[in-house]
DNA sequence: TGCTTGACGAGCG
DNA sequence: TCGCTCGCCAAGC
């Protein structure tokens, strides 16, 4: 494990219940603005599911990840509308109102 | 050992 | 405003 990869970890368990953030956000704070990509294949590598809500990061614009190993994006996004979050009646994650982008609004 | 790929994002034309 | 290209990182072949 590298310390990117470590980064980019940490972050995604630090997302609160209900609340869902994007790559950019993840990779800016791994320390790599521009490794959004890397980010991806970060998570899609994930061995620990459990304590790494990948579920909770999606594309910048809302959309859900096409490639979600876990079952699909379907199942990602029973995950995250169990945890409370708003869906756009597009299908998309409703960002403004369960974005999360390191605010301790808990 | 080096090139290509893959769950993306931002900038520029 | 839309589309293309580049940047980043790690793993597979």
């Amino acid at each position: 494990m590298n310390d990117f990869s470590e980064r980019v970890f940490q972050v995604v368990r630090e997302i609160p219940r209900g609340k869902v953030t994007n790559y950019g956000f993840v990779a800016f704070a791994a320390g790599n603005p521009r490794a959004s990509r890397g980010v991806g294949f970060v998570l899609h590598r994930n061995t620990d599911p459990v304590n790494t809500p990948c579920h909770r990061v999606v594309f910048k614009d809302g959309s859900l990840c096409k490639g979600y190993v876990f079952g699909g994006p379907d199942v990602q996004r029973e995950k995250l509308e169990a945890e409370g979050v708003q869906f756009l009646p597009d299908g998309r994650v409703d960002m403004k109102a369960c974005g999360w982008f390191g605010e301790n609004e808990e």
